[in-house]
RNA sequence: GUGGUUGUAGCUCAGCUGGUUAGAGCGUCGGUUUGUGGUACCGAAAGUCGCCGGUUCGAACCCGGUCUUCCACCCCA
């Protein structure tokens, strides 16, 4: 009994055009990278649990795919660790890898494993699928790629103004005008926990504070008194609220805020020194903006961090992200490298372009001439052309069967194919070619090297 | 992981409060005679109604479970 085929959930197939589509977006976002001076790099699918766990605090861990060990891994197990039901625990006796879950961690043990190989500054990029175990939504999978720059072991604020650029770089070079790439500081987040005393409760303050668009004030403000952050300081926290007016005017406001933090003015300086950048240098259809709540967080950005929206009325979650990262490669032992990176998220920007229509309609490769099959002998006249055709750039092939004519007319109407050859036995006789355009049904006589340069 | 939602031919969907052989459009395939298409006309194939179980004389329709879809949390690209 045949059994209905499936594929996992929050995966996906991709159809021919669906590919080119894609590598459209690839090809432009890699082709803005090596513009910026980034090179490749790639790293396994699958790495060491060890690599992963622990880097992506409580909730990344439970989304990361674990890969079951070889051979009998339960009767390993000692009988007390069985019967405790202990899935923590025993996840770790029973599985020692598991799919890599972004491409910032193990590019971060990639430094440090190659560290004597490598020459700082070092920019890479990396173009590759992660995988995450969560529930799948529009613009959710759990097989996605992620297009990922970073530059490490430079502290460089030049390379978040960078970052930005490129952002704007391949946001318009797919045609995409108007996202907003919102800009915060963990300085600046540290520096308003610290002012309210909450300086312990950073993680809970910024979670809380993330909500505000989503939730309102006064929701927000609940959920830091259900953290046990003091009335007093939610207080404080009131300007911040009713934060508006242009970039240097919020920036002021914070200041004011801040001026008691030495780690808040801090992230104010490095806030100001980026879009001092930017603001001289230009952006051509991107938007910067401050948001303080912004507060994405993978636990180690510690300076700037960046989120990018797609352009108002596409509903979407963000499709790009990225940040500074002091400390990565202190986990794997590598001491006072700084890094820096941003994200594209290529499966959210397809979705995006597909919606708003951006993509050209000139993506989708197929065969340039087909070949009418008339019979055998034709048949050899026909690939000795295709030959020709091919050694010359031309994309060209033989219908492979000799049908009806109407059938295989049909054939290249459907696969769009733009031109039809016949050659049969007068053509044989004459040695010529008659090629057709299917758009405009155009018929003309050929010698074979008329009929290259026509189609090349 | 929590709560809700969806699932009928390849695709998009009908199918009244459970009642005989489950329908349509599009697509597919074949035909309208022999080397010329995207139009038209004729015809055909195609569904264990997501899967498993239950209630019932009888279920696509009711109930339970499971998988899938989408949505809201959580979190994130």
């Amino acid at each position: 009994m045949a059994q209905k085929p499936s594929i996992p959930k929050g995966t996906r197939d991709f159809n021919p055009e669906e590919v080119s589509k894609r590598n459209y977006i690839f090809n432009t976002i890699r082709s803005q990278f090596e513009v910026f001076g980034f090179q490749p790099i790639e790293t396994p699918s699958f790495e060491n649990s060890s690599t992963l766990m622990g880097k992506y605090g409580e909730e990344g861990d439970r989304l990361i795919f674990k890969i079951l060990n070889s051979g009998d891994y339960l009767s390993k197990v000692d009988d007390d660790l069985y019967q405790a039901k202990d899935s923590n625990r025993m996840t770790s006796r029973i599985s020692e890898k598991a799919l890599r879950y972004d491409l910032t961690v193990p590019f971060a043990r990639y430094v440090v494993q190659h560290q004597n190989e490598i020459d700082f500054p070092f920019k890479r990029y990396q173009i590759q699928p992660v995988w995450r175990a969560d529930r799948p939504q529009k613009g959710r999978f759990r097989e996605f790629y992620q297009c990922d720059a970073d530059v490490v072991g430079s502290k460089s604020l030049w390379q978040e103004v960078e970052f930005i650029q490129l952002y704007d770089a391949v946001f318009t070079a797919l045609g995409l005008k108007g996202t907003t790439i919102k800009i915060n500081n963990r300085k600046i987040l540290s520096g308003i926990a610290e002012v309210i005393g909450a300086q312990d409760k950073l993680i809970d303050f910024t979670v809380a504070l993330d909500k505000l668009d989503k939730i309102g004030e006064e929701k927000v403000k609940e959920e830091m008194l259900n953290k046990g952050i003091p009335q007093s300081g939610i207080d404080k926290l009131q300007p911040l609220f009713n934060l508006t007016g242009n970039f240097a005017s919020q920036v002021d406001e914070l200041k004011s805020i801040l001026n008691t933090s030495e780690e808040g003015t801090k992230g104010i300086e490095e806030l100001e020194f980026i879009t001092k950048g930017i603001e001289t240098l230009g952006l051509k259809t991107a938007i910067l903006q401050l948001d303080v709540t912004l507060a994405r967080g993978l636990n180690y950005y510690t300076g700037a961090i960046f989120e990018v929206a797609a352009p108002e009325g596409v509903k979407m979650g963000s499709i790009g992200g990225g940040g500074r990262y002091d400390d990565l490669t202190g986990i794997f032992g590598l001491k006072d490298v700084s890094g820096v990176g941003i994200s594209f998220g290529l499966d959210r920007i397809a979705l995006v372009l597909e919606d708003l229509n951006l993509f050209p309609e000139t993506i989708t490769n197929t065969v340039k001439v087909l070949f009418i099959n008339f019979g055998e002998s034709e048949s050899m006249a026909s690939m000795k052309a295709i030959k020709e055709l091919r050694e010359n750039g031309v994309s060209a092939e033989l219908f492979p069967d000799k049908k009806k004519t109407i059938k295989q007319f049909n054939y290249a109407n459907k696969r769009c194919i733009p031109f039809v050859v016949l050659l049969g036995e007068s053509e044989i006789a004459s040695k010529t070619y008659t090629l057709k355009n299917m758009n405009s049904g155009e018929q003309q006589q050929l010698t074979l090297e008329d009929l290259i340069s026509t189609l090349q």
